[in-house]
This record gives structure tokens, C-alpha cells and sequence, in this order.
DNA sequence: GAGTGGTCTAGACCACTGT
DNA sequence: CAGTGGTCTAGACCACTCC
């Protein structure tokens, strides 16, 4: 028999979830205050704790709501978002004309983090393969072009969870004529693949950057240590270089809790002497 | 009693989803599949039809099964998603010193969408509002700063489902001395926001972005016909003008599946002396 | 109307947290 | 240890789709 629910339109479980979802959105719960716990809740409602239960994990799913086992579930805190901005291309291709001693200050990848870099580890994946349909579409060759790859992951000490990952390309073509590019030795190459590009000629003339946001896999979710219902921001940036050919091509995520990513758009100057606005000729 | 299950370490509403997941990864389910019944999963992992259902649930919040009541669930087409480009600003910008007509031909905001034009309608909303914290600190005023405000919004004729949204904020100060500014008979202005400022004397001299994603809200969801488990992109656009003075900022969101943003990084040329490697000096 | 998914109950047992 | 959340069963009824 069902209960005497005098309204059988919207599932019991979404009720409570909006209800709570309210109490939060109006700060009647203020992040870091604890839940009702499912037997408060299947009480106040007059539904099984099941029903309570699920009424949580959609908030769960939402982002707004963390708990484990045994724990209360609690409001989260909203999250601080690092900025990452897209200027710091132009700070490495400035570096790329400076003595070696001043490039290998900087790392290789630039990502600001809130964890203090002692407590990282950093790893550099060399390898070389071969293109795939959608490498080969990037760089305009055939499937199955020999590729350089350089996968770049920095993780946490304590825990071993992910903080950076990116992986980058380079067509084997384009860098052979320079044989330390191809020695895993001396990887990584201190000036990051500007350098390495410009050892064999190559000046990069822009960076096109392409951003999506996808749900993160399990797997994904593990490594980075994301708890559930937030995306992963993921960024493809491919360097273009003066004659139009892309020459890199890199993958790098971004768990969208922690990262707001900033780009400028520089536009071009209006003439000197561009006409002033007239009202009466619109 | 429990079941006989040899193993109780994970869930196995978490093991029927992982072998659902391969599947579908390694193509053995393609996209438009049918998933198994509710009971024949319950029969095959011999679990109560519950938990099979909450593995197809599990799928669903990351996005890779859709499914409504009566119907079976099947595998979700990986998203086509838009390219929209940070580029039609600088268009924008070279058509504010184009003649009126030409700017009426083009759209206040330029949004490429798969859907016909004609079978989507738009709604401006002009109003006058004033500085909340995150206004105020953004344009450098006072909080209650008087702020204009525009609201644009498309959606589909039919079902009404949003596909395009925005917010654009212009403080009072800066415009009122052009009194057609305020004058709500005026909206939409043709050549949109860059053409309002030029009428009192500003040039745009870069837009800054910042691009995050967050977990929709269920408000959000309805909005946009978003199913469950896809993120939404919000992007934050500030129009600095030749002096440095945010003087216009907007509010844009894009779900995530349907939505691929670019932008453009042009560095700066190297000199023409600039050196070239020598691989004995580094 | 048969098939199927969505909601719901009323329990049970297990795992983890905190006192 | 009690409290709490997580998993799970074995049913029931309802809503929707497709034939």
C-alpha cells in the first residue's frame, strides 16, 4: 500500500532534494553545516530512508553536497578556482631567446597550484608513435605518421593523486634534423617545446586553443581525486607556427572545481583618423 | 540472506556499470544500442532488478546512457558540439565603422546553432539594476553603482528550450551621455555592445575571458533540455577599452555537449636579428 | 495489453566514524 | 559502542511506449 500521499505528480526524492537545495541556495544551510541525516529526513517526509537517501545522492550529483560513509553528509564549500591564463605562452616564447640557465628556472609546464611544489612529484612520459585519425587530421599528415609524445603528470606525495597532466606532440619530421631532441636523456627539454622548436627553426605565430567540458570518467575521477557531479575541463592548444603549420599539439585537463581558465583577446586599433560618431547619421 | 556473492568488496551496482562501461568503450555497444532490460541484468548478475536499474543510473549521471520511462535505454551518440570562436569579436569590432545597414544584418550576438533560424525566437529584456559585490569589484565602482543590464535569450519555437543565453552589464555612467542609450525603444542596438561605446567615445581595446564549468542546476537543466550529466560552460567576457577601464562585461553559458570554444593566441614576432640555435652554446 | 522503466516500501546487513 | 550512511532484497504499483 502507498502511503497517504495526497500528490503522487513529483517523485517524493526530487521534493526533499529541492527543498534542501533551497535551504542551501538561500544560506538556511551554510556550506560546511552537516545535512539532516536520512532517518530526520524519512521522519519529517513520511517516506522509506531509501527515498531520503536518493533524495541526497541527486545533491550529491550536484556538486552542492559531499558525505562518505559513516559521515554526515555536509554542504560543500563552494570552490576556489585557480586562474590559469593563456599569457604565459607569450612569457615562454620570450624565454626562448634567453640563456639556457634562465629557461631551466622555469618547468616545463606552467601550472600554479595551490599544493606546495615539495610535496609533488613530476613525471615525463617519452615516447614516439604513430599518428591516429585524429592526430593526423590535427597536423594534416597521414595516419600513421611517426609522432613524438611527451606525457607530463605531476601528482601529490602524500595520497598520489594528479595535480597537472597534460600530453604533447610533435610529427617526427619536424624535429629529427636536431638529434638531442630525439635522446630521451634530455628530456625534459628546459624551455619547454617553444625551445625545442626553435632549435630546428621554428618560430611559433599564435597558439589556437580549443576548451570543452566533459564528465570525467571513473577512472579519471580516481586519479585526479574528484568527488562527484564536477566536470573536467579539457584544453587542446595547438602552435601554429609563421607558415601555418601546426608543429604541437597539446591535451591537458583541468578539474573544473579548482580552475577558471582566462584568455585575452587583443584587437586591433581603429586608424588615427576614424570618424567620430555622428547621432543624427547613426 | 544475501545472495551467494563470492566477492562483497564492490558494489555491485558499481560492477554492473564497469562491464556495461567496457562495453560501450570497446565498441562492443555502439552508440543508438538498446541496453539490457532492467531484468535481464538483475537475472544475469542475479541481484534484485533494483540495483540494476541503479547501474543504469550510475551510467546516465556520467552521461553515456539516455533513457526515459517505458522506453529502454541506450547508448548516447557522442555529442556533436558547435566551434564557437573568440574571433568574432575582432568582426564585431571592424563593423562598428560600417553604415547602420550593414550592421542590422548581423545578429546582436552571434551564436551558430545547428537549429534553422526560423524556427527560433529571441527575446531581449533591457532594465537598470545596480552593483552587487561581484559587479562592483568587476568594473572597479561602488556596490549600488547603477548598472544597465541585458538580457538576451533564444529558444526554440517549439518546446521553448533555450539555445543560446546570455547577461551583458554597461555601467550608467559610462553611457549616459548618449541619451538613445537609455532609451529602451532603441533594443536590440544594431552592432551590438562595441557600437554602443563608440557612440560615447570608447574603443575596446581587448576582451578578457575566463571559461569554467560547472554541474548545472536542475533550473538549468529544464532551460536548456540538458540531460543529466552534462556540465555547463560558463564563460565570463570583460571589454577593456584603450585605457585599461572594464567597461562592459557579459555572462554567456553553453552546454557542454553541444559547445567547442576557441580562442587565439597571437604572440609576438621575433626580431628580424633575432639569434639563431647553436647547439654547442644551448 | 505486454513490456519496460520509475517510484516506493519495509525491512536487513555491512562499513565506517566518532565518542 | 551507538550513530550513520551504503548496499541490498523482494516485493508492489504507476507511467509510459510500442505494438
Amino acid at each position: 500500500m502507498l502511503t497517504s500521499r495526497t500528490e503522487g505528480t513529483v517523485p517524493i526524492k526530487y521534493q526533499i532534494a529541492d527543498s534542501i537545495r533551497t535551504a542551501i541556495e538561500s544560506g538556511e544551510l551554510q556550506p560546511g553545516d552537516p545535512l539532516p541525516t536520512v532517518d530526520e529526513l524519512s521522519a519529517r517526509w513520511r517516506c522509506a530512508p531509501l527515498m531520503a537517501r536518493e533524495a541526497i545522492d541527486v545533491l550529491k550529483g550536484e556538486g552542492l553536497v559531499t558525505g562518505g560513509r559513516g559521515k554526515r553528509a555536509v554542504v560543500r564549500k563552494p570552490p576556489k578556482r585557480i586562474r590559469l591564463s593563456s599569457a604565459v605562452t607569450q612569457e615562454q616564447k620570450d624565454l626562448v631567446l634567453r640563456p639556457e640557465s634562465e629557461r631551466r628556472k622555469r618547468g616545463a609546464i606552467e601550472i600554479t597550484s595551490d599544493i606546495p611544489i615539495d610535496d609533488t612529484t613530476s613525471s615525463h612520459t617519452y615516447s614516439i608513435g604513430t599518428a591516429d585519425a585524429d592526430l593526423a587530421e590535427e597536423f594534416s599528415v597521414p595516419v600513421g605518421t611517426q609522432i613524438q609524445r611527451r606525457i607530463y603528470e605531476m601528482t601529490e606525495r602524500e595520497g598520489g593523486h594528479r595535480v597537472a597532466f597534460s600530453v604533447s606532440y610533435i610529427p617526427l619530421a619536424i624535429i629529427e634534423s636536431n638529434p638531442d631532441l630525439l635522446d630521451e636523456a634530455n628530456e625534459p627539454w628546459p624551455g619547454g617545446h617553444q625551445h625545442q622548436l626553435y632549435t630546428v627553426g621554428i618560430e611559433i605565430d599564435r597558439v589556437v586553443r580549443s576548451v570543452i567540458a566533459i564528465q570525467p570518467t571513473p577512472g579519471d575521477r580516481q586519479k585526479w581525486a574528484m568527488e562527484p557531479g564536477v566536470p573536467l575541463l579539457r584544453v587542446r592548444s595547438r602552435s601554429v607556427d609563421t607558415i601555418g603549420r601546426v608543429v604541437e599539439l597539446s591535451d591537458a585537463a583541468y578539474p573544473a572545481d579548482r580552475t577558471e581558465i582566462t584568455f585575452t583577446d587583443h584587437l586591433e586599433r581603429w586608424p588615427a583618423d576614424c570618424p567620430k560618431y555622428d547621432a543624427s547619421r547613426g
